[in-house]
DNA sequence: ATAGGTTGTCGAAGCGCTTCGATACCTATT
DNA sequence: AATAGGTATCGAAGCGCTTCGACAACCTAT
């Protein structure tokens, strides 16, 4: 193992002037410079990460702390996980990987041990129980998510009401009257997560705008939980023309479905879903959807991460305006009868 | 921050009998202990997890190196990570999450940085360019996934071979004689992943022994790309069925294809499908299938490390038995007309 | 020619912990 | 009574790095 002194002696030059070298943090002549870089080259050498650590009180770690549950959404928080973990590097940070196993006391473990200089929490309930830790620690962090109360929060998400409000919108434009959402599993409502509730809000509130007949039912993934709902949905409410789905795994059963009963998508029934633009594309029916952003919610919460590290941080609240994009599941409301 | 002197200090002891009680490394008279675990609870102290690494070259991380690639097999993936960050917080140790984006790199920097005490490493190709270094660098590890050559590594996988012998027989002792094999994608075939040639290996020659014919294709996932493959085969084996699947997001459309040709599973045709249990449950027809034992993989992956660190690891590849669990989507082949 | 700035380098202190003797006391064994 | 072996504790060294203050060497402006 290489250590500082022994670059410093290859080169000779003294230890600080090689740690200088390091980080920039004093002007290095040219000269001296070349040499370090070599000898640092030549031996091999890389900085030791706990020496780093205890010196500089700065362990050059975020923590991301995923939900254990695997019941939901799993290729998205893959996915933010990921973007995470890539957006970290290109900042100079590595990712530690929390699962929700340990709860809030994770919190307490990183921000007590100085193993990582912030987290980011996944998955945030609106009433959150690792909130109060975060609050009271003054551990720099950023929520991926809403919870109710956001005061002295930094929080990156999808503005899932206006997306609620998006999709709302494109069928009431082609003429739907009577839509039909199905939404999350119900244990997803219970869990009051913020995502769930605040695309309801919007889809509740533009329909009411527009005067368009809203029907919400919450809805499990796979096939047998779909086909209940939609005979339920189908019975309170023939006249339904339109669908959102706010569910990934419950999509490909749906069209299944629709499909099976002789309902033409988009001629009978038009689809919007709200899911990961692979699902959408991938789908047997090729799908009007408003896609979730999530290598931007990664990139975004890292970012403003690094900027409090930095001091340049400040809470506040990032909402990523959604986007709809128009495939082939959506098209003008059939003309009754 | 609450230091390790501080707590001494206020326990009246010296840094050294502190440092002890925590480690258990010589023995403490009760007396002495009681005081001190009630000075830290009061204080509410915390090792520095830096100050630790330096002092005793240990990070207590393991690094997982996870692919970058979200083409395949995703949730797959993240039940391994979350598996292996649980079972590793059960060991003391936490996860440090690194994406393929950097490659072969990111062993360099993690041997030689210290910031991870070893690393496990996912999607593991033949031939994969992490090995090299990784054998270079006494870095302990454990590969999931098995490489062409083992030789000086420990792996823990499936045993795919047996997996594909497994599915075949189950159909040919149903009777089937022509059995199609829906595989990966061609991508992951010309990436030589080893988990999917080595299924086919088990397959081809199961299906030699016991005489029954096999077509296999790769298929990417979709509706659209299922559609040309299944018509490819059954243009090519009219007599086809059964069919065995391996790859999740071929699943679903086989099905729906299934049943718009009027092909009943399991009257027509059967279905064996390797798959998270989740898939295989939550499908429109409920699969036969193999399970992809994530859970197990990360938790072998993580112990087989760990006994690495304390000295009892050799190296050597834990090949996990297949279990097929009969579902509904197989039964007795049609008898011919 | 001199005071005042820059620039480039060094030495030393110290970050919070682990760990290796050393020491002091106590209990068995001869 | 003298010795050996345990047990319980302390002090000090040191892990590899960052960072501060000091200082020499060189500019520039007066």
């Amino acid at each position: 193992m290489v250590t500082l002194a022994e670059v410093a002696q290859h080169a000779g030059v003294s230890a600080s002037t090689v740690s200088y070298v390091l980080s920039g943090k004093r002007s290095i002549s040219a000269n001296t410079r070349q040499r370090v870089e070599r000898s640092i080259r030549e031996l091999g050498y890389h900085p030791n990460a706990g020496a780093r650590a205890l010196a500089s009180s700065k362990s050059n770690i975020i923590a991301l702390m995923v939900p254990l549950r695997t019941d939901m959404y799993v290729p998205v928080m893959m996915e933010i996980a990921i973007a995470v973990a890539t957006a970290a590097r290109t900042h100079g940070y590595d990712v530690l990987l929390l699962t929700g196993e340990e709860g809030p006391d994770a919190v307490r473990r990183v921000a007590g041990s100085g193993l990582a200089d912030g987290m980011i929490l996944m998955d945030v309930e609106l009433d959150d129980e690792r909130l109060p830790l975060l609050r009271a620690t003054d551990q720099p962090s950023v929520l991926i998510g809403l919870p109710a109360d956001t005061n002295g929060l930094t929080c990156v998400d999808l503005d899932f009401r206006a997306t609620g409000a998006l999709c709302v919108e494109h069928l009431a434009k082609q003429g739907h009257q009577d839509i039909a959402v199905i939404g999350e599993a119900p244990a997803v409502y219970e869990r009051h997560t913020g995502f769930a509730e605040r695309t309801l809000d919007g889809l509740r509130s533009r329909s009411r705008e527009l005067g368009v007949r809203l029907l919400h039912r919450p809805c499990d993934g796979g096939y047998d939980a779909m086909a209940v709902t939609l005979a339920r949905i189908l019975d309170e409410r023939p006249g339904t023309t339109g669908i959102i789905v706010q569910n990934e795994s419950a999509v490909e059963p749906l069209l299944a479905l629709l499909r099976q009963q002789g309902r033409a998508v988009p001629e009978d029934v038009s689809v919007v879903a709200i899911c990961p633009d692979q699902v959408a594309t991938q789908a047997s029916v090729r799908l009007t959807s408003v896609a979730i952003p999530a290598q931007e919610m990664g990139r975004h919460a890292v970012e403003h991460l690094v900027a409090k590290f930095e001091g340049r941080g400040s809470d506040e609240v990032v909402l990523i305006a959604p986007e709809l994009t128009v495939r082939g599941s959506t098209g003008p409301a059939p003309t009754r009868p």
